[in-house]
DNA sequence: CACATTTCAGAATACGTTTTCTAGCGTGTT
DNA sequence: AACACGCTAGAAAACGTATTCTGAAATGTG
């Protein structure tokens, strides 16, 4: 079944079957005919590694992920996929799980099958790891931070925009007490979309409360810690802004197991809009970043990179917007007043006791 | 970066230096020790479209699903990834979108690649669709259905083992108006559900009503419209059965809109246990069919086949049990006292108004 | 010590393509 | 009519590795 046995059918030299099958114009059509013949009769592929070797060029293009199972991620990969079919192009997913032996390997997997490209959403991703990519001159591209170095293209998300957005919101619905569970701190995107929230605060007029800041994990069980820390406070918020929406979920699961109603007693806003925010009850209000979006512009980074014949490696820049979504999870901030507070009170007695 | 220029400078030939790096014992030590120097000298990695071309084997597996989005997936891909990693293999992922076009595509990659192997977690991928794959006696795994041929295995998923214990937990919580909301009954698996659902109901001496089974399709908004339809029967069921996890919080959500509390008005129980089930609000009672567990034998299926040397291509059966997760969407049967009722109907009719 | 046998490194070939190079043929120009 | 040129198909080389084959050295045996 090669392009040999191909060749010897239609009775042409493997170059002519390797021309017709790549489309090359200058082919006669009564060969290229000839040609198509065979090959359909057969069901002759071609065999991509041969390709590649010969061409330089493997059409794969790797995605390195923190984890698939991390709801942000699935859109993601999904709408990768979707544009390597369409540029006939092979996707190699990985995952680092959070192990810098992982990313290592993952590393290693890539220049061992020779990608064309890499897309790297793993946050984390230590420099001297990407260095043998570099090396390679593979073309990169990274979300937030990055090297700004000829061949690597960053994605620069407006993590301010949405957030500002949401404060504006929530200002709007006389929240003045407001909370921020902050992701781990030990990630640039998550100290970035704090002081998103810090900066919009202030913007707005509206004091930030030292003990209103908690740093949570970007996990549901961080969420549920968050929450249990903010009810300890003299003074509690009537709403929070989460870090990430499997913070706010944590959240919201834990409100629920005191009987603390959302949004009647707390308004809840999270970030990045994963699929499950819309399934909550209620509905999650949230800052959307769009996966979908995401995937293009990191797609449409490393083909331009791979597309124009090396002379545009130049570094670029892609901006990702970010907006408010309204859903049911954030209402007018409830009053203060007396009995309020004692309802609440005894609503978490009752659950605890 | 050849083998060749790894050769030269470890003055040896390529013979020893593919020798040294795939660690064949007959190699002295003093050059082997030569060749390792070179090679991490020059951060050497070796070609993999070069060696699959001359060794015949890809150590590529694809693995095609329906979409990656669908959460019962992330889980698995995660676990297939991790065993790749391990048995020093990639992972080729290609999704169907449900779009015979797309199978087409999925098929012809995953041969342009020369994997190794394919497991097939896409239901309704037609037989004339895997024949180029059967054709090159690619291994294939199926999940549920497939063929009963030489080089291909098939995972039998005991749907009536966990739905059982679904049955009789709701049974013994005195529930006997039990529905249940199927998927598409156009997949042989949804109508294995089916099956077992309403052989376990007669095992236990429950009557299956006709009206309390619902064709869903496996999305929340089917889950929602099946609620409505469950709402306008006579005599309403206290328990609700799902054919998979995603119509049970379809269920869940639009009973929430309609007042109807879970689980005290009404018990849900899912099927799959996907990681969402247990962040609801309350967290769902499923049977699972568990994803590490699948992937596991999957890759286990197709490893089985590429190690034994041809020799063994048999057709090979696994079995993956279903088990019932109790959390907290199920509770003993509402009791259908005049009032009870009375109040179920008012709460609607003032959600409805 | 001579010969047979084993061991191991290197030369050469193969894997399935793409692509460069070459040669033949037809066409157009003077 | 002779010559130059463009066009296209085939021959051959290349991509980077594994592996078979070969020969030389080392070892064992009588």
């Amino acid at each position: 079944m090669d392009i040999r046995e191909i060749a010897r059918r239609a009775k042409v030299s493997t170059a002519t079957v390797s021309r017709t099958i790549n489309r090359v114009p200058t082919v006669d059509p009564l060969l290229a005919k000839r040609v198509w013949r065979v090959v359909n009769e057969l069901g002759y592929y071609p065999n991509r590694q041969a390709r590649a070797l010969v061409s330089g060029r493997s059409r794969i293009f790797g995605l390195i992920v923190s984890e698939i199972t991390n709801p942000f991620f699935p859109e993601i990969v999904q709408s990768f996929e979707d544009l390597a079919v369409q540029h006939n192009y092979e996707l190699l997913l990985t995952s680092t799980v959070h192990d810098p032996k992982r990313m290592e390997m993952s590393v290693r997997r890539m220049i061992e099958r020779r990608v064309d490209g890499v897309a790297i959403l793993t946050f984390g991703m230590e420099d001297s790891l990407i260095g043998d990519l570099r090396f390679r001159k593979v073309p990169l591209v990274f979300v937030d931070v990055g090297p700004r170095m000829p061949g690597v293209s960053n994605i620069r998300v407006q993590y301010q925009e949405g957030i500002r957005e949401a404060v504006q919101h929530l200002a709007a619905l006389r929240h003045t007490r407001i909370a921020f569970v902050s992701g781990p701190l030990a990630l640039r995107s998550a100290v970035a979309r704090k002081a998103a929230f810090e900066q919009s605060m202030q913007e707005i007029g509206l004091k930030v409360a030292r003990e209103l800041i908690i740093e949570g994990d970007h996990t549901m069980k961080g969420g549920m810690r968050a929450l249990l820390e903010l009810l300890s406070v003299r003074e509690r918020p009537t709403a929070v802004l989460c870090s990430n929406d499997m913070t706010a979920i944590g959240v919201m699961r834990e409100a629920f197991d005191y009987g603390i109603r959302v949004p009647e007693d707390l308004s809840l806003v999270g970030f990045d809009d994963i699929r499950m925010a819309q399934f909550m009850i209620p509905p999650l209000t949230t800052v959307q970043m769009s996966q979908t979006e995401l995937a293009n512009l990191a797609f449409q980074a490393l083909l331009n990179h791979v597309e124009s014949d090396s002379l545009s490696l130049k570094h670029k820049e892609y901006i990702l917007h970010t907006t408010l979504v309204v859903r049911k999870s954030t209402a007018i901030a409830a009053s203060s007043s007396a009995e309020e507070k004692a309802a609440k009170a005894r609503r978490l007695v009752s659950r605890t006791a």
